[in-house]
DNA sequence: CTTGACTCCGTACCATGGTACGGACCGTAT
DNA sequence: ATACGGTCCGTACCATGGTACGGAGTCAAG
């Protein structure tokens, strides 16, 4: 049985109610059938959409678009597995070359706080924080 | 003497003319006169010029946005030392907790490449890749 | 059986960071 | 001197990922 009625299903997702509804446009989340009988009129959801759910913002936080996302969640249907192995790849390639660059981004920074402190001499070198 | 054109500035600092119009909208750049008497019409860039775009990239691809990127050309020209410091800590904090969650995501998505081998057994596990 | 909170749905609007278009003008090579 | 590419400028449009609004229906508690 499925128990959670959408705004709890936001919440326990972490999201707003906006951006659930945003996501079952998207075609990303399932949108079920309103209870009929005695529970007509509302939608309600369940584990699998929770579980959706958190995979959708992960993958997000992984630099996946939701397009991509999209599609990752379409072989998990047909477990296309070399297609999956593929993304799973690419993103991480992208992802090492990002952690690289906020690695080097996090250098520049440490050296702009150290060398525009306090008691420094020099001018404050945000203009060249980042050239070394 | 400054030498550029727009085009040959938007070359040298990696991005595209129109961008470099869009940064000189948003203030970020500056627009220089255009050239007097035989060299009318056009105007020129210099060094310095190039140094700022180049910040500017460099500084977003630290996560700054573009109105921060303002914020901080500003501070470079009043010399607000505190003020530069407290944005340069607040974003190596962000930028810490970016970094992690890159690494996690990294992991996750390791994990699922691996587990969807072409000679693995279980199901590909798409869904469940980011949870551990 | 009313009140207050929540749901449903369509449509509109938003922020960020650009990208494209079009017509006039400039400048260098042929 | 004329053609071709680059510049100038305003204005419009775009992609991504939401967020807001408004009116009607629903539901659980008091």
């Amino acid at each position: 049985m499925s128990q959670r009625t959408i705004g709890k299903l936001a919440e326990a997702g972490g999201v707003g109610v906006e951006t659930v509804r945003y996501y079952q446009r998207r075609g990303l989340l399932p949108t079920p059938a309103r209870g009929g009988g005695p529970d007509a009129g509302v939608r309600r959801y369940g584990e699998g959409e929770l579980r959706r759910l958190r995979f959708i913002r992960s993958a997000q936080a992984a630099g996946f678009t939701l397009e991509e996302i999209g599609e990752l969640l379409e072989l998990d249907a047909t477990d296309d597995r070399a297609r999956a192995r593929e993304l799973a790849r690419a993103r991480i390639v992208a992802l090492d070359g990002k952690i690289a660059e906020l690695v080097q981004a996090r250098e520049g920074l440490a050296r702009l706080a150290r060398e525009c402190g306090s008691g420094s001499a020099g001018p404050c070198p945000i203009l060249t924080a980042f050239e070394g």
